[in-house]
DNA sequence: AACGACAAGATTGTCGACAATATTCAAATA
DNA sequence: TATTTGAATATTGTCGACAATCTTGTCGTT
């Protein structure tokens, strides 16, 4: 029972900054992993512009590695959907657009859905616990703590769950797969919003769902928080 | 109003079978390309068994190309999900296993449900009648024709509806993605069911939805029938 | 006999060079 | 002047060799 408590009370200490650094901060084992982490950041951070062409010697010369490298990381961005890439002529950057945006919170809408859904069955109830915690520490910050953090914690709110669905395919699809891309939209569009205060709501009520072990609800609470979401982005791009 | 009819009635000269041959014999045009097929083939067909060891010199002994090309073509295989990677060790064919089968239709029945509602809204009426005419043909052929030609079918129908969505994420997801896993499991765990004549009532119950422009039921629809598709496999998988 | 350290072998990771393909730009032709 | 051909250049694709890491099996110690 100690240990139990003393778990839940240091998970929280890992603030949501921390536990985003951490989604983030894979170790990289190997020279390709360096590359592909560094790559990436610098893609999704808009260090390297959307749309732009990545040579594989330029490249190679600027992190001074080989190109064998080079080319392993920019597969792995490919699959990411991160860049484009044609035989005999290269990778690009994915160029960011409207549809492409709508595209992706469609299937966002979809895959979290299932989620939330999943995660309803799936969580441990300390787990269930912890998420609560989280929300709580965040209602508290939510209007001292800057944008940042809202930011970190949103994504940490869905990572959690994401997570609790304990479906691998899943989560494989959502962190490797979507959410990069989803972050380098929100980067470079400046997507940050307010919504903060309704956005908070509408994640109490999913994890009430959650909590009392309503798949159905929480899919659809969550996907409802996803299309207001997307709805919102969209009304900004058309400003 | 000629050459749309002529249209129509060539595409359902392809039938099941072309259609489905085309799906996976996209035109290759590098090295890594063949290589790429030829080992996704193996893997799927069970020719190279689940959970094999992939060894990088053996295969390009095999293959008759250098390690380079094997190695891309194992990393595309990685992120198709139909082999795991460590770094420093190796790659192996993915395991089969009843929870791996139920996790991936979890994740058939969110996007594809959303492929659905999707295409619901965004299909042409002529993609539409297509559809029809498709069902119709194989209602037809569904007593006299062998198995293997209804599986066609079924991969074909699920395929258009895909590509109704016309929304790349989801198409890119489910045809790189999963398919061939999915494809993977059904030959090597012998999935071919009967099944075939309920699941065709389903199948034009889903277009009729789309037909009547009603993305929400087409969800439900679509969803339902994976769902009767992974209790009938996991019902066989228990006996 | 069980366990751990160490060496030998095998496999993957990385590199630089060469081959094949695409792009660029200048010259020739209509 | 616009268009096309063709050579020059640059970029990607492929290869074989070497370096780094893991695995295997043997030996020695407890």
């Amino acid at each position: 029972m100690h240990v139990k408590h003393y778990y839940i009370v240091y998970n929280l200490l890992n603030t949501a900054l921390r536990f985003t650094m951490s989604i983030f901060h894979e170790n990289a084992v190997t020279a390709s992993d360096k590359a592909f982490f560094r790559l990436r950041k610098e893609i999704v951070e808009g260090e390297i512009p959307a749309s732009a062409k990545l040579s594989e010697t330029e490249l190679s010369t600027k992190y001074e590695v080989s190109r064998a490298v080079v080319r392993e990381a920019i597969n792995r961005l490919e699959s990411c959907n991160l860049v484009e890439r044609k035989p005999n002529v290269g990778a690009r950057v994915v160029a960011l657009s409207p549809e492409g945006l709508i595209e992706l919170y469609q299937v966002r809408e979809s895959l979290e859905g299932m989620a939330a859904r999943l995660a309803a069955t799936n969580m441990s109830d300390d787990e269930v616990a912890e998420l609560k915690m989280l929300l709580n520490s965040q209602s508290e910050n939510i209007k001292t703590t800057e944008r940042y953090y809202q930011e970190a914690g949103d994504l940490d709110f869905h990572y959690r769950i994401i997570l609790g669905s304990k479906n691998n395919h899943l989560i494989n699809m959502l962190v490797n797969g979507l959410y990069h891309l989803v972050r380098m939209y929100r980067v470079q569009l400046g997507m940050a919003g307010p919504r903060v205060s309704t956005a908070f709501d509408e994640h109490k009520h999913i994890v009430q769902a959650i909590s009392n072990r309503d798949p159905e609800l929480a899919e659809m609470l969550m996907r409802r928080h996803i299309m207001y979401s997307k709805n919102n982005i969209e009304a900004k791009l058309q400003q």
